[in-house]
DNA sequence: TCTGGGGTCCTAGGACCC
DNA sequence: TCTGGGGTCCTAGGACCC
């Protein structure tokens, strides 16, 4: 059956949850800004219409927004993952496969469907009915496709929120509508590049030879180009699949200067960080730190420090994790700055249960210690990549000790270090 | 004698997305 | 004084192995 995708993209979503519960904003121009009411991260059509740019910082803003008479909210991301799992509910009942893309977006396979329109201004009353949120369709039968639909659809006051691009005409006609930068995948650089090859517009870029293009641009933008000739290259990724990385940061308010105060911070972020893991049910071994000071103030000394610390022993415990953080703060911390954001990233995520032997729940255990000992004496005696464990597929240290430990391998451990 | 070439791993950096 | 917080994928190049 030839496939047929719609994107379902809530409208400025922040801005609508902020609504949903204050009906009073409902037609005034609202802004919500970011963490720190840095900068503003959402505007309801009222507010885009006063010419609000997305990302405009507040401190240059803010008496413009009074006199203008635009209502600022700071965010709250806790409400919005909430509304954004009602939606995303709604929405399953409507396609039998649905992909939940980002927060405020999913894309369902329409294909089969009798009449899709119809179907999806069904879906976008029913979502409104029943959560407040009102959403914009496109449907098309590549993704790429289906989000320049989306972007029409919202675009034009006439299509209701829904807009189907399936004949060919339909796509012609669309493309001619929009600019470079809104496709999908392609962003000011790119665009850039491609503006100096000539190909300066959306249809132009659908015209382009594929291979000439995957030489120049890579394989990314060959998918692009095929999926705005109608030929689908990404398909529907129902299940979500496990993180690989998870990252915790912030801007801070006020720059800091004390090591003090940036040990605090990064520790609040790795335990913030660890929270998210354990909740996934993911371990990691290996962890980023990082420090820098603001790049916008330009008269200011820059710099930019960071560390990666690998554990040895994959877990999610806050209080080790923490420990390793700091020892990489450390590392790269220097006095006489004015720092501005610092993080920490977990890297090469792995599920912990899928870790065998429980090691990393029970790293104090001495039995299994003595083995990890043996493991280690096993890669030191005979290299790494060249005994049974490596044939396994195993490709670093610390994955050796941990997924290969079980019973079955550690006999083999004894047996070769008898030999 | 023949001094190649394929494959993997790692890292850094670039580009994109919401 | 004041400018977000997450993520993903691809590529290139060097080290190393066989």
């Amino acid at each position: 059956m030839a496939p047929l995708f719609a994107l379902v993209d809530c409208n400025n979503f922040y801005a609508s949850c902020e609504r949903v519960f204050q009906p009073p904003l409902r037609g005034k121009p609202v802004v919500v800004l970011s963490n720190n009411d840095g900068c503003v991260i959402a505007r309801s059509n009222e507010a885009k219409a006063l010419g609000i740019e997305m990302g405009a910082p507040w401190h240059l803003h803010r008496d413009q927004f009074q006199k203008q008479g635009v209502i600022v909210r700071s965010s709250n991301y806790t409400l919005y993952g909430d509304m954004s799992g009602r939606v995303m509910r709604t929405l399953a009942n409507f396609a039998p496969e649905l992909e939940v893309y980002s927060i405020d977006e999913a894309f369902l396979n329409l294909s089969g469907f009798a009449d899709p329109v119809a179907h999806s201004r069904l879906l976008r009353a029913t979502v409104l009915q029943w959560t407040g949120i009102p959403v914009s369709v496109g449907i098309a039968p590549t993704k790429t496709l289906a989000k320049v639909a989306n972007r029409l659809a919202k675009k034009s006051p006439d299509s209701c929120g829904v807009m189907a691009l399936t004949s060919e005409a339909d796509q012609v006609a669309a493309l001619q509508r929009l600019e470079l930068t809104d496709i999908w995948g392609v962003a000011n650089r790119l665009a850039a590049r491609l503006a100096a090859l000539g190909i300066r517009t959306p249809l132009a870029l659908r015209d382009t030879d594929p291979k000439m293009i995957r030489t120049s641009f890579g394989v990314v933008m060959e998918r692009v180009v095929l999926e705005l000739r109608g030929q689908s290259c990404l398909s529907l990724e129902e299940h979500s699949p496990d993180k690989k990385t998870i990252m915790a940061s912030r801007s801070f308010g006020r720059t800091v200067t004390e090591e003090a105060e940036m040990r605090e911070a990064v520790a609040t972020y790795m335990s913030r960080a660890a929270e998210k893991m354990r909740r996934q049910g993911l371990v990691t071994a290996s962890i980023g730190v990082f420090v820098n000071t603001n790049r916008f103030r330009e008269q200011d000394a820059q710099y930019y420090g960071s560390q990666t610390v690998r554990l040895g022993i994959a877990t999610a415990d806050t209080a080790k994790l923490i420990r390793a953080a700091l020892y990489g703060l450390s590392r790269i911390w220097r006095p006489g700055f004015s720092y501005k954001k610092a993080g920490v990233i977990c890297l090469d995520l792995h599920q912990a249960a899928k870790l065998q032997g429980a090691l990393f729940h029970q790293a104090d255990d001495p039995g299994r210690l003595e083995l990890m000992r043996l493991m280690d004496e096993l890669n030191r005696r005979y290299g790494r990549g060249s005994i049974a464990f490596a044939a396994a597929g195993v490709k670093k240290g610390w994955a050796l000790r941990s997924e290969h430990l079980s019973a079955r391998y550690s006999t083999n451990a004894m047996e070769l270090l008898r030999v």
